[in-house]
DNA sequence: TAGTGGTCTAGACCACTAC
DNA sequence: TAGTGGTCTAGACCACTAC
């Protein structure tokens, strides 16, 4: 610890030091104590303790106390329907269908989906769980023209499986994006994180035989519960594109 | 917005719209006049900011004030030399040694790296730049009896070049794990970001012909400029891994 | 009811910039 | 020197929990 340490930086080093003699799930002394202790100002404090949130080290219980976080969860990135990763690892999925529309237009999408503007197009926002545990939010959009007949009840199974055995496409392959966004009040809320906590935000493009588009997603994934693992191959050439920062917001609010 | 949300939530939104009508580059008004204009603790105010900076739409300067950010940029995953990635891109690599240490033992490292506990490892620190700007600080560990005679004079180039020419280890895929994390005050230095500003925590195991394991390194990159690109291809199995969070640091302080 | 975290305030003082 | 962002304080009041 160097002296030019600000406050924050030297109450956050002192809470690690305290939380790394600790076991998982125990409850760390309350704020207005160690303010107390540490002669530092209870925001100050609440400061240090906000960084440990973000990166998943604590979890805060609104009048209850601040506990010593469950280690991370690996996601895979391979394109790999959601459902069979979860049951891979011994987890039981589900879903929720937060949202289901059927959107005139495709708008900005289109020019993803690679259908003409003017086209409609379905677009729903489902919770995904794990053990009943909510994991990630996803917002599909897909060209109303490949899924005749689509209906929110058919949403709750495998859409992978749904679009293969239902309407015979099959996706293979995709492109993703991943960048640091912060929840929304709505997401924190669907996501039962903090507001304004951090979350991996995954722009997906998914291809199916002979290279076409069948869909495009945005999904969110909590930044202080999960990590994500890819695999990395020689060359695969991708486009650099330049990119407006966004607040987070899967899908419009 | 709804009636329920938080002053620092309205206020952020307040943000938002005001810089969705400003040009990258362009002041804000000082915190002290938003505030008083919109009736809030500069305080508030400063919250509703942090979290567009986290997110990369704007940037704070001491002394000088806020601006509207540039656009991000997007580093692709493929498994390729820092040096080509730049250089396809149009921009001039470089690299600066940070740190070049020889380590008697490899510690907790050995074990990814496959080697005996005892057997010395070679680690280094580089400060990635991209004509002249920071972009990624890279920390990298290699059994020492594949690198002998390695200097950190040699490392001004590219690793990959260097390990391919000099030593006959060319390096083929990797396995990533992707966290999110939050710049020490160190990094942030080096990194000229925020400290407990948030990063990607890029952790990477690669493997070379007969899949022998080349080196390991951890890179953070700065999430309010960066997005990672990635191709996602169908059932490649990556074992599920339970990690304990970390606040970020890729080498020892 | 006592104790916890969540939000917000009004102000002090510091460090840096631009002149 | 005036103006900007950076840090920290001491306290108020609210919302939730556990009893």
């Amino acid at each position: 610890m160097q002296a030019s340490y600000s406050k924050v930086s030297a109450t956050r080093a002192r809470l690690l030091q305290l939380i790394h003699s600790m076991d998982t799930g125990t409850t760390l002394p309350s704020e207005r104590e160690l303010a107390r202790e540490w002669n530092v100002a209870r925001m100050t404090l609440r400061r240090a303790t906000d960084e440990l949130v973000v990166t998943g080290l604590v979890v805060r219980e609104h009048g209850r106390g601040t506990f010593v976080a469950r280690p991370k969860m690996a996601q895979p990135m391979a394109m790999q329907s959601f459902s069979d990763g979860m049951r891979e690892r011994g987890l039981r999925p589900s879903s929720r269908v937060v949202e289901f529309r059927r959107l005139r237009r495709g708008g900005v999408q289109s020019r993803v989906l690679r259908i003409p503007a003017n086209d409609p197009v379905v677009r729903f926002t489902r919770l995904r769980l794990a053990d009943g545990e909510p994991i990630g939010l996803e917002t599909t959009w897909v060209a109303a023209g490949r899924v005749p007949g689509l209906q929110q009840g058919d949403l709750t199974a495998s859409w992978y499986e749904l679009l293969a055995e239902r309407y015979d496409s099959h996706i293979l392959t995709g492109t993703s994006v991943i960048e640091i966004a912060l929840a929304t009040e709505r997401e924190a809320r669907l996501l039962e994180c903090e507001p304004a906590g951090a979350l991996f935000r995954i722009e997906t493009t998914s291809y199916g035989q002979t290279g076409r588009v069948v869909d495009f997603g945005v999904d969110l994934f909590r930044g202080d519960r999960y990590s994500l693992m890819t695999e990395r191959l020689p060359g695969l050439a991708v486009r650099a594109v330049a990119r407006r920062p966004r607040l987070s917001s899967a899908a419009p609010a």
